[in-house]
DNA sequence: GCAACATTCTTAAACGATTAAGTGTAATTG
DNA sequence: CAATTACACTTAATCGTTTAAGAATGTTGC
């Protein structure tokens, strides 16, 4: 009701100095038990609550986290699977106390920030990135910084990062695959990145193990999430002599562009051909046919990277940076036919 | 690269007092120009910046806006609407130099504490609330504060509010339909909530100018964005004798549930029947057969909120509550074929 | 009975900025 | 030329906390 209550306001209300006040407030050892409550109950009937910015001031602690999360495609908080990642981080740390603050680049207060300069200015304790342009020079600025850090599917030289297992995921993928009868099976990526490189890798690798012979015209790249180059690439693998039985897709939402360029042609899913994407957003796993997917573990991820994050603050001496890695979880869903 | 600079770093080096430093950086004008030149140089020379928590605290302005966003539906962040609202939201708060940070209740910091304490807490300059219960009485009490703020697609009594206007939305959406060829037309809508109620007014007041005869079965109630439900939903209105040609959806989401019990019985969008859904979500958008559907203008009502709110922080005195509305923009799609 | 210690509180400095009021010098004015 | 004004700076208080160091009181040990 009041306008804000002060330290001091209660230190004169209980006759007490303000530094007893603050410090049986913080439960400090050096206070009366008695003290300790009349000042406590005084503080919550006059209904005080601490100024964060003296707070911050003087400790040097924000319990601030600052989240980097620019969509390369500039779709923003509109990415499915990182929107998911962001959601469970956020509240994990929460939950621990901590809010989540969007490190912003250009223009902050009239004045031209690098990131790491809007983090130093707002004192985030933490720093989480995902979804960014990794090779931005702003962006390794941050992370050579001395703040603590966690990266989300992108490992910083020596730096703490929760990544999903894209090994595993591609490899369980195309054994379901081959399973299921597929020997001619189309890749269609995404566009270069430490991502894509490691499902790249773990494709030539699982199939070669299965002993699989993929021609070149059967690997084709395209930016991630893009339905109409989906769309184009699809129709190149459907014009092949030796159509492929089977395409893979960088991600389900590229996955929707290749069924409308399947459905186009009056063919169908998976009876005349088979799909899988990657991710498990929601809307696939909503609609039917349904896909054939890896589903990432945000949630997992997200919590993951918040843990880390809170650990390497709270514990700087005994906590090391490490990689933890998610792994996905194998959607059947029925875009994938029995051959 | 040093540890934080701070003014009086500079003052010592440039042989003046602190305050000069201050008021040269912030160009009073009782500093000498060369005086200013020179430790303007000098403090970027030496690489410094604000303590953003030192001037938060003098100046009882942070910069920061605290942004409320649970979605009902827990699904969080991935709401796609709003995702886009806010993501446009951020943009344009940020190129006036203000961040973003979310509003969390619950646990913060070992203390159990409402919406509106977390505000004050982090001593938000303005709120924005979107994509909430707002029937929650701490929402409630959030509203009744005095803190500048600005709603999404809820008026609360004498605040400022940005609200898409769905009553258009709907009127123009059924029109086009009718145009078409329709007469037969169910609405399955969303739960309450003004937004539903001002949708389901529009709707029935439209029909009306249209001479249309809406049967009472024609209207069912599914919680938005529930793909099961509004699979069910359908099939309750297949299942009629006398069934609509079209069937208007809550979301473009939930159509995508009604898209599955039209399959499923091996009809056809829109030969067999037509649909509608609202919001335009990319997926939607980009699917086939393309949905047809409101597209909400999402960067406009993020940006107006922005615009909002900022306006009713910096100018106090002369800005005043009002509410906007941003229509909508029908996409004709192909899911309401001509009868 | 007095040094030593514990307990409980207070004093005061500090964090890094802003800003009203004061000071000293130079320029203007009637 | 004395008085006023303008200019360019400094002093010092302040925002709301934390915390090291000091002080007052009571308790213990020998």
């Amino acid at each position: 009701m009041a306008g804000r209550v002060s330290l001091k306001d209660i230190a004169s209300k209980c006759d007490v100095s303000v530094a007893t006040v603050s410090k049986a407030l913080n439960d400090a050892d050096d206070i009366g038990e008695k003290t300790k409550e009349y000042i406590r109950e005084a503080a919550t009937k006059m209904g005080y609550f601490p100024n964060f910015a003296a707070k911050a001031l003087k400790t040097n602690r924000t319990y601030n986290i600052g989240v980097l999360f620019v969509d390369e495609a500039q779709s923003g908080l509109t990415h499915d699977y990182f929107s998911r990642v962001l959601d469970s981080f956020k509240r994990t740390v929460e939950a621990s106390g901590y809010d989540v603050t969007f490190i912003s680049g250009g223009m902050m207060a009239n004045r031209d920030m690098t990131y790491l300069e809007h983090a130093r200015y707002r004192n985030f304790d933490g720093i989480m990135i995902a979804c960014v342009d990794f090779l931005d020079p702003d962006v390794g600025e941050l992370a050579r910084s001395s703040i603590p850090l966690v990266t989300i599917d992108y490992v910083f030289n020596d730096r703490s990062a929760i990544i999903s297992d894209n090994v595993q995921g591609i490899s369980e993928l195309l054994n379901y695959i081959y399973k299921r009868g597929h020997r001619k099976i189309a890749y269609i990526h995404g566009a270069d990145s430490s991502v894509t490189q490691a499902r790249l890798k773990s494709f030539y690798k699982t199939a070669m193990e299965l002993g699989l012979e993929i021609p070149d015209e059967y690997i084709l790249e395209i930016d991630y999430r893009d339905t109409v180059a989906a769309l184009e690439a699809t129709d190149k693998l459907l014009d092949l002599k030796d159509r492929p039985t089977c395409i893979l897709y960088p991600d389900d939402f590229s996955a929707f562009g290749g069924v409308n360029a399947i459905r186009r042609r009056g063919m169908k899913i998976p009876d005349d051909i088979s799909i899988a994407g990657y991710d498990g957003i929601e809307i696939a796993m909503r609609y039917s046919p349904q896909l054939t997917t890896i589903v990432q573990d945000t949630e997992l991820l997200g919590r993951r990277a918040a843990e880390k994050l809170i650990d390497s603050i709270e514990n700087p001496k005994t906590t090391f940076s490490e990689q933890v890695v998610v792994t996905g979880k194998l959607n059947e869903g029925e875009s994938v036919g029995q051959l």
